[in-house]
DNA sequence: TTGCTCCTCACGTCACGTGAGGTGGC
DNA sequence: TTGCTCCTCACGTCACGTGAGGTGGC
């Protein structure tokens, strides 16, 4: 029999880790002295607390360890549980090659031009979303900043604001011509449109339903509105670098138009992209061995 | 200005989550209203979320975080800082790519066999030791085992049992004649013994101290004294397929005698080993790709 | 006025580490 | 008797998630 010390020393774990082992049932020592408290271990347990140790090396939970050791665990049950913790593995595995990648580039940046201007590049799902809109061919930025301008004046009073959300932009042209930009502008809403809404001779805000985006690109551009060509530039070059491919119609969400009348704005653009297959994790791990 | 709902709702993030950055003071907003508590977040501060979420997704914590957005951070420190992670992130995904390769031998076993058998080797350090010891060239294991019981028998009534850990035998043999053992046969003491220690005409107990062992691997064999040899072919065969060489004088750590005569003891097989070079982390991301 | 939104506690997560303050064992 | 060891709380870790119970805003 051993006290808690020394089998501690034994199997080089703290005697911390043995109390708390005892005490939510997953090794209790063969015998505890009531009257002192005293814990007192045999040496025929630790092949147990090397399974433990061994189990848990393995990423599986404590929990999981003890039902494993508790009944006698059928190998389909074993079976499962591992290829569970497999396709854990592989995961973090691909997410921390992932990570692994960006933070090489960083560094890589901040060798070559000794500064860091890394665009703060996030992806995300967006949901679908009522739009209220005018589509048209517009003859520059330029006159979709004044449309937008336009509607952000009238808009709000025709309309009861609690149902606006921001303004948006979709853009149709898949080629980027200035001079010919077809697009969508108009408010995202927080419910569907009852109806059409005349702005003026020229234009009729129609309601429509923006479909969900699975996987998007955005990048947020503070400045001017009709200067976003350099925020697009590093949205680009960004995911050129990451190697994802552009997919679908580009978006751009007006969270603020200019407070003061040259002030800045705050626009996200979006971007649907998707992911080109490549290796999985398990075919990198088959030819990688560890330092 | 957009109320937490809505700022959440823009930036994809939990209220809560921006409650609590506030709290930490991460990011706290714009404007809060000192009677009614109201979180009033500016759309200017969008892009300070995105980066912190960026940040955070290369696994950097919320406390460098902040220092980050804070000063005006020193290109060295950032150097710093991603190189430390860039580190961090290496070691993790070799010690998943270890986890991976277990899990996938263990599932490999159980298709083949259909079978759980693979023995709980640990790895670990041994300090330095105090020992007390008869060396000699052993004709059998026999003979070493009744070494052992006399020993057992005789030294706990010479020495202060308080000075005595337990009995280990060091193999000096590197070719393994089972009729011919070159050995250590002694007890591991607590403090460096005072002298040595006649235990007959024919053996003396002369004190030694074993140097420490950075990795060894271990395997606790639980069974008669003399059949150990399965143990440990069960110990080399796992520590050929996890590529670990050996390198070092094996020992045998005495856990328990057997409780009655003819019972199980308690052995704790150790074999230094070395781990022979390989990729490193930094080679294999280089053609690793994410699916 | 009725929902909806926001607020502040405060506990839970996971596997222990780290004291504090007190007692048993040789 | 003096150290050394062991004991039981109980808080801290990290980054929030998840209610509970109550209130502001339109």
């Amino acid at each position: 029999m051993f006290r808690i010390g020394e089998f501690s020393r034994i199997a080089q774990v703290s005697g911390r880790l043995l109390r708390y082992y005892d005490e939510i049932g997953l090794l209790s020592p063969e015998f505890t002295d009531l009257q002192t408290g005293y814990r007192y271990y045999s040496a025929y347990q630790l092949p147990t607390l090397n399974r433990i140790l061994v189990l848990k090396e393995l990423g599986l939970s404590l929990d999981q360890i003890r039902r494993l050791l508790k009944e006698p665990t059928s190998t389909e049950e074993l079976r499962g549980m591992l290829a569970l913790r497999k396709a854990q593995i592989e995961q973090t595995l691909s997410g921390e090659m992932t990570r692994l990648h960006i933070v090489e580039a960083r560094l890589q940046q901040i060798e070559t031009h000794g500064q860091i201007q890394e665009p703060d590049v996030i992806i995300k799902t967006v949901p679908a979303q009522h739009f209220l809109s005018v589509r048209d061919t517009f003859a520059g930025v330029d006159s979709i900043r004044q449309l937008v301008q336009k509607m952000s004046r009238v808009v709000p009073s025709v309309i009861s604001p609690g149902l606006l959300n921001s303004i948006a932009i979709v853009i149709h042209s898949t080629l980027f011509d200035p001079d010919a930009i077809d697009a969508d502008v108009g408010y995202l809403l927080t419910a569907k449109a009852p109806k059409f809404i005349s702005l003026s001779e020229e234009y009729t805000l129609m309601p429509s339903e923006l479909p969900p985006i699975q996987t998007t690109a955005t990048l947020v551009h503070v400045g001017r509105i009709h200067e976003t060509h350099r925020t697009y530039g590093l949205l680009g070059t960004w995911l050129e670098q990451n190697q994802w491919q552009i997919s679908g119609t580009w978006r751009e969400v007006i969270m603020q138009l200019p407070v003061v009348p040259e002030g800045d704005a705050v626009i996200e653009l979006q971007i649907p992209v998707l992911k080109p297959n490549s290796h999985t994790a398990a075919s990198i791990a088959l030819d990688f061995d560890v330092t």
